[in-house]
RNA sequence: ACACCUGUAGCUCAGUGGAUAGAGCAAUGGCCUCCGGAGCCAUGUGCGGCGGUUCGAUUCCGCUCAGGUGUACCA
């Protein structure tokens, strides 16, 4: 459907073109003063100065061709030059009843699917998830439903950690640990148990303690990096023994970020990228572009429009060794051999930017990628305390995920408990009303920004809040249900009639902007605006409610009018609410 | 040292080259036998500072102050 905003648009612009001015000056936009209008346009002021105009005078011209529009309740010219626009409650209704009709509400699907690769998350493997997780994995979530919606074929990546020292610290330990275990027999040459030698809380522990250790201790730290090398080398004992660590870390994330209802379509690793890096590095030599600066293989990404220095980017370390970015170049060539994306947009710490940078023009200038493949870095700020500095557990240490969760968890299941349903159900709810809670606190504030994470607040059933959304569906839920158990199931096909209070209208308008605003939301990647549109939409559903007694009302075409209105809004709060990763449960 | 980001109400956050800069929380006062009161209405305070561009700047530009972050062999 073509959005409301462009239909008024069209018809503004032809008068503006038929009274003589440029097309550009026929922009409307949302009215900041709804007070008097609900739309406006502001070019008649911008064109004054071009055509040596009043802008009053151009805006009347404007103005009187278009008094007989169907489309418009009432539009005025006014000092200095302001158009202002109401439109016919039938127009709106009928816009509205479209809406309900289109699959998507409205929202065009695009017209040229892309292929869009998002990658976050980024846990490595045997270590538990803590909060700095957390960010990546909702908004990446977020934003990959957004494309999908849209249309897009896209491929959310969580791109594992598994492939560096870390594997041989474990290794190593677990040999000191239990030097007889079967995978450290060289001489062995069967096959290797398919049960993992270990859990997932034994690995929680095993990493750090040797990490610890290897700090204090160089030969052990040796060992381990020697590890590394045989493990990346195929040492089959130890190959195997990094199957089970990875198997058992994988199921462990899927529960975790199941839990906060963040799926992955792909689950690949630093170590895939791996087989491509030795022909892509020979490609970077052979094209001149990687050269060796302080023994190590770098290349050049300055650019003369930099107001900076930017340090090079590095291949391959001075002792020969990869790095991080070599990982990632490597990758990008992986993505673009399996997937040929479109684009691929990198859900990560805002801190990294610069890192980013070298790495996307590093790949652009290595010709790993075309021009026409957009590498986007969407970079997200700290999620701080209350005291303003970056969130830690009581004692000081980095908070587990899960705990996090837990405690969001609890304090919604503290405030449902009492009603009169079952421990299960109360369970349930407390779930889904948390990680709505927990997720809305995020993604309600602009991703690069930081942001106190407030669990009072977010937990809260009043105001700007996840479960203050939820809320609103559930009441939604409840009238619909109350209304069929009276008159039966509702007529789908029920057109609505034009408003006739004013929060019926604001309802309505409120309810036509979704598609501009979900355009705008994908383009922009900005799922606070979804945030803030059901926030608007919740407020407004509240104001229609507040004046209107549905149930009661004798009026049978009104009051069908009124539930297919509701049911709309309740349609497209529970998109937007699924768009941003959340839940509505039946009750609460 | 250089670069980038941020600075909006007591607090947490939106927003905009245009008419009176908005929400929530907190505070104060009020309303309603409410289809779920987890409601509705009202009241008060603010664009860090100084210049510039513009008919018009909180928005764009420059300087300045404050906070945060980053600057090749970590990821």
């Amino acid at each position: 459907m073509e959005k409301l905003i462009v239909e008024i648009k069209k018809e503004i612009t032809e008068a503006f073109v038929k009274a003589g001015y440029d097309e550009k000056f026929g922009m409307v936009s949302v009215s900041n003063r709804p007070d008097l209008c609900q739309y406006q346009c502001n070019g008649a002021m911008a064109a004054a100065k071009q055509y040596k105009k009043a802008p009053i005078m151009i805006a009347n011209e404007v103005v009187a061709l278009l008094e007989n529009s169907e489309t418009f309740e009432k539009i005025e010219a006014i000092a200095p030059g302001f158009i202002n626009i109401t439109l016919k409650g039938e127009f709106i209704a009928n816009y509205v009843s479209d809406m309900a009709m289109s699959p998507k509400y409205g929202v065009e699907e695009a017209k040229n699917p892309k292929t869009i690769i998002i990658d976050y998350g980024g846990p490595n493997i045997a270590k538990p998830l803590h909060v700095g997780h957390l960010r990546s994995a909702i908004i990446g979530e977020s934003i990959k439903r957004f494309g999908k919606y849209m249309g897009h074929k896209v491929i959310g990546d969580a791109h594992l950690g598994d492939w560096g020292l870390q594997m041989g610290l474990i290794i190593t330990e677990c040999k000191k640990r239990n030097p007889d275990w079967v995978y450290f027999d060289d001489n062995y040459e069967g096959e290797y148990p398919k049960e993992a030698p270990f859990t997932m809380s034994e690995l929680e522990e095993i990493y750090p303690y040797a990490n610890a250790y290897s700090k204090e201790h160089p030969e052990y730290r040796e060992e381990a990096q020697n590890a590394t090398f045989l493990l990346q080398n195929g040492k089959r004992g130890y190959y195997a023994l990094w199957e089970h660590i990875l198997n058992v870390s994988v199921n462990d994330l899927k529960k975790n970020y199941t839990k906060l209802n963040v799926e992955f379509d792909l689950w690949k690793k630093e170590s895939d990228a791996q087989p491509y890096i030795k022909d892509m590095v020979q490609g970077m030599k052979d094209g001149g572009y990687a050269y060796i600066s302080e023994g190590a293989l770098v290349v050049d990404v300055k650019e003369d429009t930099d107001k900076k220095e930017i340090p090079p980017c590095m291949i391959l370390k001075s002792d020969g060794a990869t790095l991080y970015n070599t990982t990632d170049l490597a990758t990008i060539v992986e993505r673009m051999k399996l997937f040929k994306p479109d684009a691929i947009t990198y859900v990560v710490d805002k801190r990294q930017e610069l890192y980013f940078e070298q790495v996307f023009r590093c790949a652009k200038k290595t010709k790993l990628v075309g021009d026409d493949t957009k590498l986007t870095f969407l970079g997200f700020g700290t999620m701080n305390g209350k005291d303003g500095k970056p969130f830690k557990t009581r004692e000081g240490g980095v908070m587990r995920l899960e705990t996090l969760i837990k405690n969001i968890t609890d304090a919604v299941y503290d405030k449902v408990s009492d009603r009169d349903i079952s421990e299960d159900e109360a369970r349930e709810i407390a779930r889904k009303v948390g990680v709505a809670a927990l997720k809305y606190g995020d993604l309600s504030n602009q991703a690069s920004k930081d942001y106190i994470f407030d669990i009072e607040r977010f937990s809260s059933f009043e105001g700007n809040t996840g479960p203050y959304i939820l809320y609103t569906i559930v009441r939604i839920k409840s009238i619909l249900a109350k209304y069929t158990e009276k008159n039966g199931a509702p007529d789908a096909d029920a057109k609505m009639l034009a408003p006739v209070k004013k929060s019926e209208t604001d309802l309505m308008l409120a309810l036509a902007k979704f598609n501009d605003m979900m355009e705008n939301a994908f383009e922009e990647n900005a799922p606070h605006k979804v945030c803030q549109y059901i926030y608007e939409l919740s407020n407004a559903f509240a104001g229609f409610y507040h004046e209107n007694k549905i149930i009661a009302e004798e009026d049978k075409a009104r009051q069908s009018s009124w539930i297919s209105l509701i049911t709309l809004t309740k349609n497209v709060l529970e998109t937007c609410v699924d768009l941003l990763g959340m839940e509505a449960p039946e009750r609460m």
